[in-house]
DNA sequence: GGGTTTAGCGTAAGCGCTTACACGGCACCT
DNA sequence: AGGTGCCGTGTAAGCGCTTACGCTAAACCC
């Protein structure tokens, strides 16, 4: 008493008809005489006929799956690796925004976490991982920009793909991201212009991530513009609550003045260093603002509630998932780089009155270049934060 | 410039062999020459070959993929989904874990959300949505017990299928939960003979949801238990975090004297209550306790932080997909139910000192039979909320 | 009424892979 | 030298489905 599988040979025989007839009742394609339809349809039922998804796939040639991998950075030993801590993470929004996307579309979605530190360490195996996924879908999404660009070409060359939250300097693949840089800007700008903060201590995310490269861009970007401010120290941490603790250890033990601002990488190390502040008798934000990005749920739990940049996830795994069909559609496209808007979340870690709750869209702020911007041709306009109508007020 | 598809023969007439001898250099089996199989190996290399999932499932007759459907409640309209705050629920954490199971066993995972409201209005959608997922993978882990039981059991009959979170009551399938009639009891209990609460407020999960009935049931359980105690209202909420806020509002409504406890069936609601007394001026714990279930990350954020019980979902993920790959390698077992202990988590919204942190396992509480126990035959041991040694205390 | 359509269905050729089986050759035994 | 065995490889038969093509019979045209 296993499962026996029930193919379109059993039904077509069970119906009185041939095979190719089923095929046609299943997907109301060709022409067929109501009472055969409903001869074929009655088998179906009565022997619980079910596809099979392998051989539709191969006969179709097209496995209406996609693949989603995500890439998260962890400094803990594999067999420490804290699910729990981990949830609530951007990738747990993102996958359940790209589901709701590609069920319209009739796909499924194949799941894949790349954990740095266990896997990164042999770019190897994670190669033939990925390769293997590869066999399994019709295109992929891939977190970030944390692989070898040399991979991601390899991988791009054998399917279509579309990097999600990535580096999108890279320009030899589709990427969607949440335009980091710009809601940096806003929200460390925030910090110097409306609240005067003019020391800054910075607990940035891992190298290899490449929107925490970005907002550390962002900060140092208006620390430039605006004399009189500086960078008094930074910490590189992993996104983590334990992160956020260290850095802010590392920042007390460096002693002399404190900083008059904590610019961190993410909500969860602003969290952590919230909670130590609160431990030392610091207080947010009279002794020190402090801020976050990403705006994940606790944000706004916090005490005092946090002020952090929320990213445009739901529309980040749409536009992802569709540029992806797109891509499936036709392989000829060139790649594009698309970069969402964010929001500056303005509650009251920052400085700004207890009870604050604004939310501004940041529209994408020109960037200095870095260096040779003569060069370019054509002038660029100088950084200006653009914050437009408040979107929503509450309170 | 599409992507071009490197087939088998393609290898094989590249390297002059056969495509019986890649399939066996791709497999390690069989023996092959160390020069054929080298000639094979770079071959397979030059032209940047993967195996096609669909025809490998497809011969095999084993598609190395199991689907996991995860079952959320929501009030919401479909386009009023809120990702963010469904986000950091139960299910990321569960995908997480049999993310980090399968990949040992080098099976891939396919996911899918039914969301209440928008699905369950047509269960005929739903069946057609699991089916069809159902001819994609080899086995399936179901979330919660909330498919009608002739959907769930003419599904079993198609598959393997492991009900995760789900109903132990039911004796057809198999069901990896945890236990959380006994995580509640000793929750209600601690409020009860520990803090000496008697005025229990009730706010609730969806009836369709089988952990919040269990948890309800609990803490009718104790309240029976403990004469002098007593239920002084309920409401029925959706396991978020407004649910929670408007269970409060009904609660302060129903006016009277206030309850001296506040059980919530999950820590958003929790959530939802603590900032809900926040604004009323109620303080927590001194004039009303509160609980949660879950301990979600959250919960430890909170002020005060939240006392709840934690679930063991790694482990469950776990135990899930293990008896999941036994019924796909012998489908004739016969259906087991297993229950996982939680952990009383101890903060001080319960009315502990502020600065507790403790855990403690829960072992199976024996559970008194509703009604007609002695039919049963054999005497049941009288409930007893059984905390063994404290697993942990910080600070 | 002969010819042309067309609706309705069956036949069969794949899709890319795995694997049972066959077969040639060499090593080894007697 | 002839037999026996095994190693290394090829041949071919599927796996369950889709779909191009072909055929039959009824419907329609002038």
């Amino acid at each position: 008493m296993g499962y026996e599988l029930v193919t379109l040979y059993d039904v077509a025989r069970h119906a009185g008809v041939s095979i190719a007839t089923v095929s046609r009742v299943l997907h109301g394609q060709g022409p067929v005489r109501d009472n055969t339809r409903d001869r074929v349809r009655s088998a179906i039922d009565e022997l619980g006929y079910v596809p099979d998804g392998a051989a539709q796939s191969l006969a179709r040639n097209r496995k209406d799956v996609i693949g989603l991998v995500a890439v998260e950075h962890m400094g803990l030993k594999p067999d420490q690796y804290d699910i729990e801590s981990m949830s609530l993470l951007f990738y747990d929004a993102v996958i359940r925004g790209v589901e709701l996307r590609i069920r319209e579309k009739n796909w499924a979605l194949l799941i894949n976490f790349l954990r740095e530190e266990e896997d990164m360490a042999q770019q190897e195996s994670v190669q033939s991982r990925l390769l293997a996924l590869s066999g399994k879908v019709d295109g992929l999404l891939i977190g970030e920009g944390i692989l070898a660009p040399q991979t991601l070409a390899k991988l791009a060359r054998r399917l279509p793909l579309v990097v999600v939250a990535g580096d999108t300097a890279q320009r030899a693949v589709d990427v969607v991201s949440a335009d980091n840089w710009s809601g940096a800007h806003a929200l460390v700008e925030h910090l110097v212009v409306d609240h005067g903060r003019r020391r800054l201590f910075h607990i940035g995310g891992p190298a290899t991530a490449p929107d925490a490269t970005e907002r550390r861009l962002a900060m140092a970007a208006v620390i430039e513009a605006n004399p009189g401010t500086a960078l008094t120290g930074s910490y590189t941490g992993l996104f983590s609550v334990t992160s956020g603790r260290e850095g802010t250890l590392a920042m007390l033990a460096a002693g002399g003045e404190l900083p008059d601002a904590l610019v961190c990488a993410n909500d969860q190390m602003a969290i952590g260093a919230l909670r130590t502040l609160a431990e030392r008798g610091i207080r947010v934000p009279d002794d020190i603002a402090v801020v976050g990005f990403d705006d994940i749920f606790p944000a706004s739990l916090c005490e005092p509630p946090l002020t952090t940049v929320h990213q445009p996830i739901r529309k980040l795994a749409e536009v992802a998932c569709d540029r992806l069909a797109q891509r499936i559609n036709d392989p000829t496209l060139r790649p594009k780089q698309e970069l969402l808007p964010t929001e500056l979340v303005l509650r009251s870690s920052c400085g700004c009155p207890p009870g604050t709750m604004e939310r501004w869209e940041v529209r994408h702020v020109a960037r200095r270049k870095p260096t040779g911007a003569a060069k370019s041709g054509r002038p660029l306009a100088g950084t200006a934060a653009v914050a437009a109508e408040p979107l929503t007020a509450e309170r």
